[in-house]
RNA sequence: GGGAGUGUAGCGAAGUCUGGCUAAACGCGACGGACUGUAACUCCGUUCCUUCGGGUUCGUAGGUUCGAAUCCUACCGCUCCCA
């Protein structure tokens, strides 16, 4: 299978400017490919993946790998189709590029892989050589008509977000000019864009210059929902934001609809493995085999062998459901990557422990889930609302595990 | 600058003409529970705060009234049309 039909295969491919060449050119010469990410917070979440997994695969079938990080283009916005972007200071730009570059450099390691800022090249074009050498080459007419700028047009977009397209255009030939990259990967939302890209390389370079597009379409889960967001909150690849358990634990609870396409999409697994995960799957779904599989694979991808071996651990310990006879160091070693919240000595109720935790929003919402048998503390129910948590009840007076409804989980720590 | 709209709980959206029955319909989301396979579906409950007596809300500030999300005035924000 090559590169393409393998995407075609995974229900990775949205749309390809030209299937044929790009495969041609892929067989004849060791070409790059890209895949470009503005630093608009300080991580990368599982939005950013599903790019970086093609790119990925890409690279394994020959190629090369590139990747953009982008201060240039950070600096202006990607226009949304609805609003305006407000613009990131300096100071966060800087920030972000540098968390956002140590995950992407931990995902592709050093080998064949190039990791470049656009701010080296957009940073010192002057305004004057913009307009001259890019700004002609540009059609208002045409941009006008890229579907972002046109349902922006409703409801205005600044001069600078209208700009975006050139300077990812400027992008790509950059990138086609210094290290060959002759194909520009991105979600079905950057289909403009990458075109926009390819039309300069193509007025620059000629019309025989080879550059393509690709796009990846927009995922979402078996219920139409848009992927990635576990409790209304986006999972980050950074384990400081969404720990390794967490991430582990999004992965196997997802849905049997939706975990084969997911393996498909977010793990290197072949097409045997795969296609006999998902039997195994179908004829015994309650193992949730491909689930774990699934979990084990994009967690090592994303945080390593060790993380995995942890988030399993702490799993076996918490859904066992057994938590009261753990030592203090069992405790400490298991529990590491929940999280956590400090607390006094002093015992004190069970709806303030809550609340002054904030494991819960308000009193209302504590004793609501204690009247209603949500809450575990130390592996026991508590259902009374004048209760009194003393942390020198266990675990050597170090700890106090709170476990709220089903699988969340909390850890005092006695300061 | 002229004209027309619009601003309600996390979001969407009723209620405004015909003031009290409105802490404010309904939907989504979120949270909890039952079921289960740490799934999906379904079902049930909760969703401003509370010392459970009550308190504070419907862009903001005033006013009318026994009583205002609902009427009046000013201001602020947003959208559209004309110039």
């Amino acid at each position: 299978m090559n590169f393409i039909e393998d995407l075609k295969w995974r229900g990775a491919l949205n749309q390809v400017t030209d299937e044929a060449g790009l495969l041609e050119a892929m067989s004849n010469d060791k070409i790059g490919a890209y895949v470009g990410t503005d630093p608009t917070a300080p991580s990368l979440h599982l939005g950013h993946l599903i790019p970086f997994m093609v790119l990925k695969r890409f690279q394994n079938a020959g190629g090369k790998a590139v990747i953009i990080i982008g201060g240039g283009t950070g600096a202006i916005g990607d226009p949304r189709p609805t609003t305006e972007r407000k613009l990131l200071s300096p100071e966060q730009l800087a920030a972000n590029e540098q968390g956002i570059t140590a995950q992407v450099t931990k995902l592709f390691g050093t080998g064949d892989t190039q990791i470049v800022n656009n701010n080296d090249w957009l940073g010192k074009l002057t305004l004057t050589d913009f307009l001259r050498d890019y700004g002609k080459l540009f059609s208002i007419n045409v941009m006008l008509k890229k579907d972002v700028v046109a349902s922006r047009l409703e409801t205005g977009i600044s001069f600078t977000e209208f700009t975006y397209q050139i300077l990812q255009g400027i992008d790509f030939h950059e990138l086609w000019r210094r290290h060959n990259v002759q194909l520009q990967i991105g979600g079905s939302d950057q289909w403009g864009n990458i075109t926009s890209g390819i039309d300069l390389i193509h007025a620059i370079e000629g019309n025989e210059a080879k550059a393509f597009g690709l796009t990846i379409p927009l995922m979402t889960d078996a219920t139409g929902k848009k992927f990635g967001k576990s409790e209304g909150n986006a999972i980050w690849l950074d384990a400081e934001k969404t720990s390794p358990y967490t991430f582990y634990q999004f992965w196997y609870n997802q849905s049997d609809a939706d975990v084969v396409k997911y393996l498909k999409y977010f793990t290197f697994l072949s097409v045997d493995e795969i296609n006999e995960l998902e039997k195994v799957s179908q004829e015994n779904p309650g193992a949730r085999e491909a689930q774990r599989r699934l979990a084990q694979e994009v967690t090592k991808f994303v945080h390593g062998q060790a993380a995995v071996e942890e988030a399993e651990r702490l799993s076996a310990a918490l859904f066992s459901g057994d938590v009261a006879d753990l030592s203090a160091d069992e405790i400490a070693d298991a529990f590491g990557g929940v999280p956590s919240f400090e607390i006094e000595q002093a015992p004190k109720n069970i709806v303030d422990f809550l609340v002054d935790g904030q494991i819960e929003s308000s009193k209302r919402q504590a004793r609501e889930d204690v009247t209603n048998g949500a809450i575990r503390i130390n592996g026991e129910q508590i259902k009374d609302l004048e209760a009194v948590i003393d942390p020198a009840s266990h675990y050597d007076g170090q700890f106090v595990l709170v476990r709220r409804g089903k699988k969340k989980y909390f850890l005092g720590k006695v300061q």
